[in-house]
DNA sequence: TGTACATCAGTGAACGCGCGTTCACTGATGTAC
DNA sequence: TGTACATCAGTGAACGCGCGTTCACTGATGTAC
């Protein structure tokens, strides 16, 4: 137990990890470093070292947070109607958006940086198993219906995550040329063209 | 006129960017420093400056050659045929394995360091363009053989490059576990999938 | 209720590193006369 | 054919920066007795 302005913080690893993340989203991926994650936390640039083994460990920790989050809103997205191919599109949608809701985020998620992580002892596996898990259960739901290849139900399967995966990270990096305000409808094109394009596979 | 040894290099800007390829390659993007570089072409710290106005002109003429050569790669798959569907699934296999041939050098035409750049008055406007211009013009062909909505054509363009791009990522960032030896395979049904899919949308 | 003490969670100085870039310089080249 | 000189294309020392990490430390906490 600890008050404020005490000595010992209390609880200075979640307070890291939101420093950390105020740090990336507010000077980008490039200027998250411990020294200024300290600083945004208000405590000496060693103190992180008494949460995290080293600056990989606080990036990762992040990263999960980011990877439940995105997952979280998969499943929003996923769950809310009956038809597969319906959910399969919102799940898509749901990433893309995402990623462009968090840009700085999405980037440190599937940075080198982060990727083949430790993590710190704290449990937490590799989080972005359970996204690519949903797309895959709802494209297998999709696909198997027609008698399909299992060579195929894999290439639909990583198909699905390639398109949203491009499609965030091409925006994002504003390689792709199309205003704002159409942004959010192409995503649904792109997601609903990809969707019903399943099971109309030649067997 | 000069030769070798002399005090004036004769062709520096050329052995700077072979150079600089040589240090991406075989030490990452995080290690392509203009150091590193000067210190691979044998040549004071100083000297690239005689050549780029800084860096960001260096990386950005190195990225350029990657995206002429992605290209020219993508020419070549692309008008082996006279079936356009056959031509545009090769056009996206060659530029997924272009990417796992040369990862560090796409991750550097894609880095947001390079993105956006001033190109140092060497001519050679965005390269990028050229690709996908090339399969947006293929799935045009295609999809405009149905009685299309333009919104769709768009929408079908973009989802071909997100496709093959975001495919090429997570593969390169081991994000997707396939074993070696059944990624060009995979590739392939990915790419042949996609191409099958376009002109059985409704209209 | 006190007190000794181990442990925990901070501090701040310092190190070594490599970077991009500035600066003043100098050796080599080529051209005008 | 020679020579003065402007220009080009290198050099190397130095600066300032921020980083991750080590180290020895110290203040606060909680527990055993």
């Amino acid at each position: 137990m600890s008050s404020v302005g005490t000595y010992h913080h209390g609880n200075l690893r979640d307070a890291l990890v939101i420093a950390a993340r105020g740090v990336l989203k507010d000077h980008g991926l490039s200027s998250l470093t411990l020294r200024a994650t300290a600083r945004a936390a208000g405590v000496s640039h060693m103190a992180p070292y008494n949460h995290f083994s080293d600056k990989r460990a606080l990036l990762a920790a992040l990263a999960d947070q980011g990877f439940t989050e995105l997952d979280a809103r998969c499943e929003h997205a996923g769950s809310a109607g009956t038809d597969m191919r319906t959910n399969l599109q919102r799940v898509g949608q749901a990433y893309v958006e995402f990623a462009l809701d968090q840009p700085e985020m999405f980037q440190l998620m599937f940075s080198s940086e982060v990727a083949g992580m430790k993590r710190d002892r704290h449990e937490s596996s590799a989080p972005i198993t359970n996204v690519y898990g949903r797309m895959q259960g709802l494209v297998s739901g999709i696909v198997s219906d027609a008698d399909a290849r299992q060579g195929d139900v894999e290439a639909a399967c990583i198909g699905a995550w390639s398109l949203v995966h491009g499609l965030a990270t091409l925006l994002i990096e504003g390689r792709i040329a199309v205003p704002e305000r159409r942004r959010k409808l192409l995503i649904k094109r792109v997601t609903q063209q990809f969707a019903d394009s399943l099971s109309k596979q030649p067997g």
